[in-house]
DNA sequence: CAAGAGTTTGACCAAATGGTCAGGATCACG
DNA sequence: CGTGATCCTGACCATTTGGTCAAACTCTTG
């Protein structure tokens, strides 16, 4: 639960380090495929030093998914029920979008974390992500009963913007193989279909 | 490439029962986190006999992929010409929700394989599948054109099938976390939902 | 039922892997 | 500059894991 800050120097660079090449691995590899020695040469360190600054494997681990949970919700929580309902959600599509953009590697972690079940995170899952999305779920569901909305299933809706969106990074192997693009050109048609896609789906009338 | 096909009733079985607790394994934990004793204690055979029947572990693996892969793409085969340009599209998004339900280790194969850069099937993606998707996107844009579709980006269109659909099997931990259903009831909730979408966003007008 | 093909297994192996530890190097600071 | 705290490493270890093999068992069929 408490994490003991680092404090020296030395201990925020390298622990920074030993992150950056655990996320390379593990998002990669998933956590089986990921091995000490791996991390420990794309740090720039040795494994008995990986050791000194995290107590396993598991530990690293875990650390990098607590400390993705928060910004990987943040768009959800930005949900404003003051703004126009269509004009929220599409914003928050792109955001997510955005996301999967800058950040591949943690959308992978979580994937990967979420595909095998999800043995480390599923009391996050049933505790505050559920809170969080019960809530945001009755936002909508009064902007649909307003008549702002089309009328959804809010918690589908929500699925249906995760699953849309990650797939650029989570699946992007797959994206890039079909569409054999030579950079991230894609992500703007992603964009301009998404937004589409949401504002037909969910404009009133 | 070429299957030497099983002779003898016992090969025929036993290579049933193997490939089916590689399925269990692989699709629950990934290619690296599986185990030969994991495989073979669930298939009720020794682990030498597994190797009797498939020469290693990557065998299994591949074996299972080959089979998945000739199944998983019919439903997109399946897109009418001569149909309803969006009664064909929320066809087969609900057949491919069907999948999704009812082969979800299948989906949580191929999820794993992608998400960890697809090293097995790369050549198949950027072979017969981009040919599949690729003659089917223009099937899509001649029904845009035609005007009988709202205009889109068809590619597109396909990865946001797949990702929503898809969804629901490989993070099925997630959505029944968030859910908390008793039983696959949210599967019919999905339905309402992504038929609803798609046919908002895609009929003309 | 004899015999060869097909099937199964216990014992074993080499490599990989997560982790430990005692001691040495380096750094911060009085 | 001395000294205690922090940082780093080579050597080592136990376990796991994919895979081998010779021998034994069983099934089929002439």
């Amino acid at each position: 639960m408490e994490d003991i800050p680092p404090r020296t120097r030395i201990q925020t660079e390298n622990r920074r380090r030993i992150l950056d090449a655990a996320l390379d691995a593990f998002s990669a590899q998933g956590f089986r495929g990921a091995t000490l020695d791996q991390i420990a040469r794309a740090a720039g360190l040795s494994k008995p030093n990986l050791l000194y600054y995290f107590p396993s494997k598991e530990a690293m681990h875990i650390a990098l998914i607590e400390a993705l949970m928060d910004t990987w919700l943040d768009p959800l929580r930005k949900l404003d029920p003051e703004g126009d309902p269509v004009d929220e959600i599409v914003g928050y599509v792109l955001r997510k979008l955005d996301l999967a953009r800058d950040f591949p590697r943690e959308s992978r972690l979580f994937a990967n974390e979420i595909v095998q079940g999800a043995p480390n995170i599923l009391p996050h899952i049933t505790g505050p992500l559920k809170t969080l999305v019960d809530d945001k779920a009755t936002l909508i569901a009064g902007w649909s009963r307003s008549g702002r909305l089309t009328p959804v299933d809010p918690h589908h809706l929500i699925f249906s913007i995760w699953a849309t969106t990650q797939h650029y990074a989570d699946f992007d192997a797959q994206v890039r193989g079909i569409l054999a693009p030579a950079n991230d050109a894609h992500f703007g048609d992603a964009r301009v279909f998404l937004e589409q896609l949401y504002r037909r789906a969910l404009t009133p009338g």
